[in-house]
DNA sequence: CAGCCCCTCACTATTTCTGGGGAGTTGAAA
DNA sequence: TTTCAACTCCCCAGAAATAGTGAGGGGCTG
């Protein structure tokens, strides 16, 4: 069944009929609902058919992705996560778990979090409702279908927003790479220079270079920039 | 049969243990050679148990990660790809493939990238030998088994490593983050302070009590650990 | 209700970074 | 063989960040 939803998806050629695809597969997961939300650098892609509209919309504005328990702790962890495992005490928290719930979005939820290049996020939700002994056996059971759905409907997504699930990623050279990498762990550019056995003046063009490829500002921004591309190993 | 190993998998309790279900793995999937290689941010994790000891300890002093076709375009993807569809024409590149078939690495390979938090990046890899039609049959049918597969040894790694799979990191207060979101973004202080709505003076606030908590020793640091224990969403 | 953390604002001297220049060498690719 | 990218080094003036210390109000929590 799985399987066969799998195949359809790779057929998928617009971003409409793969969110006609996600619809189906609140069916073939038989929850109710099915949530691919891309947190990216570029902008925002939801693929939320299932839920209120309202709520998206709300959700967009009030920029609850900086406060959902959900996205913050898929950020922080590799494994998919039940939402009751999630801390809701916080008042901002609650407030918004309120809402959410008014929605209609279910009492119960599941998330996968998928990371991609160029430090691409992505979430891939299920919810509903259900008592916690019967979701909890519905999520143990299909973990993997979820891991495989996530990876798939991702993969597709990217497919479709850049013509490739490969990123051009800005290449910086060894020594730009050592020059930024040396900042992201603190140093200054004296004592970096110092650690590279160069220059001041020479680290300088290194950052500026990297700054340039990156399209930085300044230096805090192309260190945020490569950490968040994935660039530097710190 | 994969279902079964997962569970086993699941039980495991020491990288020695871990090794061992690696190398078991060679006979569950069927194939010469199985490689878990995380490309980690703390020091590099080998997981390489089935290739000559000799040649993983090349790989490393040679640091052929930088120039390893695999580790680079795994880098580049999101979805796994065949060895065969890389492009081994560069001359440094050329030298390595010979070197690495002479270690008996075998002609065909399958190489799937795995990201988790903090850029955390592994690879995880079978390899052998074949025909291409017979691989292309094999790799065909087993993307999924070795994603799920991928999946859940990095899991495993991450856990032993740090206990658990999720970072673990220190709270930064509503305006605390905001600030260093915006400096992340490319912000000047007084355009960081303007979007606020806050002086610059206060604005430098936020920056130094949030530099203490991350006990970074200036501005870029603070954003880069931010970022690196996902405390930021850019 | 006291303690603690969060939010907001202020001053000053010193250090560091930024954004313009320019120039020579090496090594690899076209 | 030329071209190009990477690596190395240099100057300077103006802009920005840092370290130190300060204060007052709001809200949650034990």
């Amino acid at each position: 069944m799985l399987d066969s939803y799998i195949e359809q998806l790779q057929r998928v050629e617009t971003l409409g009929e793969l969110n006609d695809q996600v619809v189906a597969l609140r069916d073939t997961l038989d929850v109710e609902h099915v949530v691919y939300h891309s947190v990216n650098s570029t902008g925002e892609q939801y693929a939320a058919p299932t839920y209120a509209p309202e709520w998206v919309q709300h959700y967009l504005d009030e920029d609850y992705a900086r406060i959902d328990p959900v996205v913050q702790a898929c950020y922080r962890r590799f494994h998919p996560i039940d939402w009751k495992r999630l801390d809701w005490t916080n008042k901002n928290v609650r407030n918004f778990h309120g809402e959410a719930i008014d929605s209609g979005i279910g009492n119960q939820g599941f998330s996968v979090p998928i990371r991609g290049p160029s430090g691409q996020f992505a979430l891939f939700t299920v919810s509903g409702n259900a008592s916690d002994d019967k979701w909890a056996t519905y999520t143990q059971e299909h973990v993997r279908d979820l891991l495989l759905v996530s990876h798939f409907v991702n993969q597709k997504a990217l497919e479709l927003e850049r013509g490739t699930d490969q990123v051009q990623a800005v290449s910086l050279s060894p020594r730009e790479t050592d020059a930024l990498t040396m900042l992201a762990m603190g140093y200054n550019r004296a004592q970096a220079a110092d650690s590279l056995l160069i220059s001041e003046h020479t680290l300088r063009v290194y950052i500026e270079s990297a700054r340039f490829k990156l399209t930085a500002m300044n230096t805090t921004h192309a260190v945020a920039r490569a950490l968040s591309q994935g660039l530097l190993i710190i």
